[in-house]
DNA sequence: TTTTGATACTTTAGGCATCGATATTTTCAT
DNA sequence: ATGAAAATATCGATGCCTAAAGTATCAAAA
C-alpha cells in the first residue's frame, strides 16, 4: 500500500539550528509560514475544485482584465517565463476555461480571454480562496496583521535594495 | 536572439487589487517577499556555486547529522516526498558530494552521508548563503527583525490551527 | 514456518518552472 | 524601401515536485 500522501505541512524551519545567525532563523521561519500556507491553498484548490494554483493565478489575471491579455502580458504579470505561460494556457484551453484569439493588430500575438464558463468557474473559486486565506490569518488580531503588513513592506524594500546590488551578474 | 532571462524579481503582489480583502493583500505581500528572496538565493547559488537550492538544502540536513541520514529521514526533515529525495540524492551522488551506504541493520535502507568533498563544498557555500541572507534583511533594524520574528510565530500557529481543521479530506 | 502488514525505497506519469533556440512578424534607422 | 534589431510566441531539454504503484525487506502473529 502506498501512503506517501501530503508531506504533512511544510515546515522548512527544521533547517534552523540554534547556532544559526538570527537572520537565518528569521528567513527560515518566513519560508516555513509561506510554504505552509501555500501548500494548504494548493491542496484545497486541488481537492475542492480540481485545479492547480498556476492555473488559478492565470485566470485571476484574466478576470481583472476583461478585454483579455497577450501571452507576454500574462508572463509579465505572473512573473513567469513565456514558455511557462504557453503550457498553462494550453491546459486551460483544453479545459474550455480560456480562449486564444488572434490579435487584430499584431499577427504574432494572441489575446487570451476567459470563456463565460471560465469566468463563472473562477468567481466561485475565488470566493472560497479568499475565505481560506481569511481563516489562515484568523488567529492574528487586527493590530498584528497590520503590523505584519508594514514590516513586510520594510522587508520587501530591504531585499529589493540588497538584490539590486547583485543583479546584472 | 533569446532574451527571456530571469522574470525580474518575483512580485506576486501584482495579484492584489484595492478591492481585495485586507487579508488577501497581506497574504500576497508575504508571498511576494518570500518569492523575491528565495529566487535571489536560488540564482546566486546557481551562478556562484552551480548548485540548486534543493541540493543545497539536502546537504544542509546532512551537515547537521554527521552520522548520516536515511532517505526517509531526509524526506521527513525536508518536508518533501520520498521520490523527490531519491532524485536529488541521485544527482548529488553523481556529483560526488554525498554517498549512499547500505544500512548495517536494515537492508531496505540506505544511510546517506556527505563525502569529504561534499562537506568542504557545503561549508563554503553555507558561509556565502548566510551572508546573502544577512544582506537581504539588512535594511531592517533590530527591533523590526525581532518583531517580524514574533509575528511570524503567531502567523505560523494561526495557519497551523486553521489548516488542521481541514486536513484529512 | 508461513503469512500478513508495515516500512524503505524506487519508478512512472504528469504538472510546473527555467533556459536557450527558433520561426514569424513588426519596428526602426538609414 | 530595405535590412538589422527587437518583439511575440513556441519548442525541447532539464530539473523539481507530487501521487500512485511497484519491489524488497522486516517484524510479529498464527
Amino acid at each position: 500500500m502506498s501512503k506517501e500522501s501530503v508531506p504533512a505541512v511544510a515546515d522548512t524551519e527544521t533547517r534552523a539550528t540554534s547556532e544559526h545567525a538570527p537572520d537565518l532563523r528569521l528567513w527560515l521561519r518566513t519560508l516555513a509560514c509561506t510554504n505552509m500556507i501555500e501548500s494548504h491553498i494548493r491542496s484545497r484548490l486541488r481537492s475542492e475544485f480540481d485545479i492547480t494554483l498556476p492555473r488559478f493565478d492565470l485566470m485571476a489575471q484574466l478576470e481583472r482584465s476583461p478585454q483579455g491579455l497577450k501571452m507576454g502580458e500574462l508572463s509579465k504579470r505572473m512573473m513567469v517565463t513565456g514558455g511557462n505561460v504557453t503550457g498553462i494556457t494550453d491546459q486551460l484551453v483544453a479545459e474550455g476555461l480560456v480562449v486564444r484569439e488572434d490579435s487584430p493588430r499584431d499577427r504574432r500575438a494572441y489575446i487570451v480571454k476567459l470563456t463565460p464558463e471560465g469566468r463563472r468557474s473562477f468567481r466561485k473559486m475565488a470566493e472560497s480562496h479568499e475565505k481560506w486565506v481569511v481563516e489562515l490569518f484568523g488567529g492574528m488580531d487586527e493590530q498584528q496583521r497590520s503590523q505584519l503588513y508594514e514590516l513586510l513592506a520594510v522587508l520587501k524594500s530591504s531585499a529589493s535594495r540588497a538584490a539590486e546590488k547583485n543583479r546584472p551578474r
